[in-house]
DNA sequence: ACAAAAGTGTTTCTCTTACACCCATGA
DNA sequence: TCATGGGTGTAAGAGAAACACTTTTGT
């Protein structure tokens, strides 16, 4: 009897009929403040609950696949920043059977695709942090996770203009941080950093509309990822 | 037909048959290089390939027990600085069948457990890791993955104490960061930072048979498990 | 005694933080 | 014209980085 077995030894042994979804935290900037995704459960268990949205992995896709074919469905965009948190699979997670679920974050732009909208179809709805509900399943401790997550990503990296329109102005993204992060940040100090980056560009335009007349930025994409890579 | 489902009701639908193991790639730090504990497959496929020690996770436990359950039969340690990095679940990572892998990394004192001495037994061995050969599956990736983290970890947390013995001397820890970052780091600098931390206790021994006589230090366990909470 | 490694402070520089007034625009 | 938000610079402090000689021990 050989002590070390490798992965593949121990497949037909041990394993546990687990199905594997991939669930999504979705969030987004809209009217100041900093919203998440949910969706309302129709069926047990946690009939009536907010949970993440999520599907079953496919037989075709991986779990990246899986997350953004969930993402498609649900706000209709592709190519948006989706960021892999973890895998949660504790044996009695789901009450009815075993399901391993690997967490995601995503951020996209609500006013561009607007699931609030179609809510009496769709129980899909665009919740305030703080106003967030207790969760079915384990999501409360997803949602927490990624939470966390995307502000330590913040705070190293300037990832936060998948958040922004195309065009925005300073004082849009130091707000987007504040909210975020939860704290106040020092305006001038906050525009000397963002204006330091090489991937900001200053467009001739103004924002109108808006006292004081603000200056409008865009992102060089190409620039932004290198910086990121 | 509603558009937005809840994670469950897409279960049955398009649920693949996905085999789970956690991979666990596994750090020490000997004879002044940082190495990886790896095993080889005797079948196939990738039969005669080293590869990361994994198991499948089993019906009662989490994948952090599985982890640590392939931990304990491969290097015979609980209690250990371990995880969770990410899951792997292209479509074709496994050429037989479906297996869907959760990496955790390690960090063991590899003179403790030594699984490098049953080799005749096991095939288990250290790896240093510019030694390390193309792995069997996507491990090399794996590899990769785990140990850009685990040197994003030690940038910002002081938590190599998991590879050195329990009594240690500034010097070797200073060789070990370097060693592991892959960098010469200034030593009278290295030691103020060692120093200002609280959890590190000066003994009052010395370590005999090397030239200048180092102090050796210990950790306060509880004072680091704080500072990393 | 000599070779090798341990131990020790100070200066410079960079980055972060704190802070207040004028300007442009909308109402 | 006035109220609101946008735009700008400088000084102090904290943390990181650079740097060389003396002490201890083993051989």
């Amino acid at each position: 009897m050989p002590v070390y077995q490798p992965s593949d030894m121990r497949v037909t042994q041990q394993s546990a009929a687990a199905t594997h979804t991939a669930d999504c935290v979705i969030f987004g900037f809209a009217e100041g403040d900093l919203r998440v995704l949910l969706v309302r459960r129709a069926i047990a268990p946690f009939a009536g609950y907010w949970v993440l949205p999520g599907g079953a992995m496919g037989a075709g896709e991986n779990l990246d696949a899986t997350a953004r074919r969930v993402m498609s469905e649900l706000v209709g965009v592709r190519d948006l920043y989706l960021r892999q948190i973890g895998t949660y699979s504790d044996p009695d997670r789901h009450p009815v059977r075993r399901v391993v679920t690997t967490s995601y974050y995503a951020l996209v732009r609500p006013e561009h695709h607007a699931p609030t909208a179609r809510d009496y179809l769709t129980e899909a709805r665009w919740f305030s942090i703080p106003d967030v509900p207790e969760l079915g399943f384990d999501h409360s401790r997803l949602l927490t996770d990624a939470h966390a997550r995307l502000t330590l990503h913040l705070r190293t990296r300037p990832l936060a203009f998948d958040l922004l329109p195309a065009r925005f102005t300073l004082s849009e993204v130091h707000r987007l941080y504040q909210e975020i992060l939860g704290e106040t940040l020092d305006r001038r100090n906050f525009r000397r950093k963002l204006l330091s980056y090489p991937f900001l560009i200053e467009t001739n335009q103004k924002r109108q509309g808006v006292k004081g007349g603000p200056l409008l930025y865009r992102i060089d994409r190409a620039a932004l990822d290198r910086e990121l890579a």
